[in-house]
DNA sequence: CCGTTATACTTGCATATACAAATATAACAC
DNA sequence: GTGTTATATTTGTATATGCAAGTATAACGG
């Protein structure tokens, strides 16, 4: 039968809105909020990076990242600053944002291993990599409507 | 070792960013963004509901819920009423809500066959199973948290 | 009854998110 | 070289989200 038997937009959202917040608690006290973590970490990571390259990386849309950037760079820990194309930027964290990304690491570590206890271990991977998969087969698919 | 591999919470933000995309071009036709479909779908379920219930059941703060009612209601789909509790807000679809929800719940449907194609069938249910054990898992340690 | 405490929402503030339109610059065609 | 088209990002507008503080009402203790 062909009834597909619950939204996976919904329970996503849902387990998204109860993990954020249990996230929260644990990067709160560094003046982050988890998502701008997130964001920070990579823009570490990809040390100098333009921002399409940036958006695509954290699968955000181009003007939702112009916008998140904002707080970071007025807390001085992220730079924006022109490409040799005079259209595109490039972001980068500075040595602000580089050592509160390691306090944040070592907060984002607590949470994940609270987590990790909550639910086991073995969960929590066997959820990683369901959506490593399907990552995969989402962004395999967006380049096939590309390719038209 | 005690490494934790991957953040849970930036993995589920991102599929949830690109998922969300992927079901609002199926309901954007009928003027519903996919969280108002889920919202409303709640409240045609929970049939006449207090605010703080169905917020619970959304996994969302109250005020968050609060916010998200207006649209529905200027829209005339959702009513708000007093409930016998002079404090609390009897929440409800009202008939255009719920021929809206008809339409929407076929929109989402054609959404949500399309992502199983995608991703296939099982590898969704899996998803889901694992979400829905993991949400089961987090509500008890909620419910833990308020027995003190 | 009245003061205290608990409950149920709402508001103020800040951030997150995305689509459509605007802006700015580059690339290309002739 | 100039007009057209493509690319990279920002802005306008609207919704989503949550914490802290505020408001209103109920419950409770004396």
């Amino acid at each position: 039968m062909n009834e597909p038997r619950g939204c996976t937009n919904l329970k996503l959202r849902q387990i998204s809105r109860v993990l954020t917040r249990h996230y929260a608690g644990f990067v709160a006290p560094m003046g982050l909020k988890i998502t701008q973590y997130s964001l920070l970490s990579y823009i570490v990571k990809l040390g100098p990076v333009g921002a399409g390259e940036l958006a695509a990386a954290m699968r955000m849309e181009a003007s939702t990242l112009t916008r998140n950037l904002q707080p970071l760079v007025q807390q001085g820990w992220v730079e924006v600053a022109r490409g040799d194309d005079a259209r595109s930027r490039i972001v980068q964290a500075t040595a602000a944002g580089r050592a509160l990304r390691v306090q944040g690491q070592r907060a984002w570590k607590r949470a994940q291993l609270a987590l990790n206890d909550r639910l086991g271990a073995q969960r929590v991977a066997a959820l990683h990599d369901l959506i490593d998969d399907c990552m995969a087969l989402l962004d395999s698919a967006q380049e096939e409507a590309e390719d038209v």
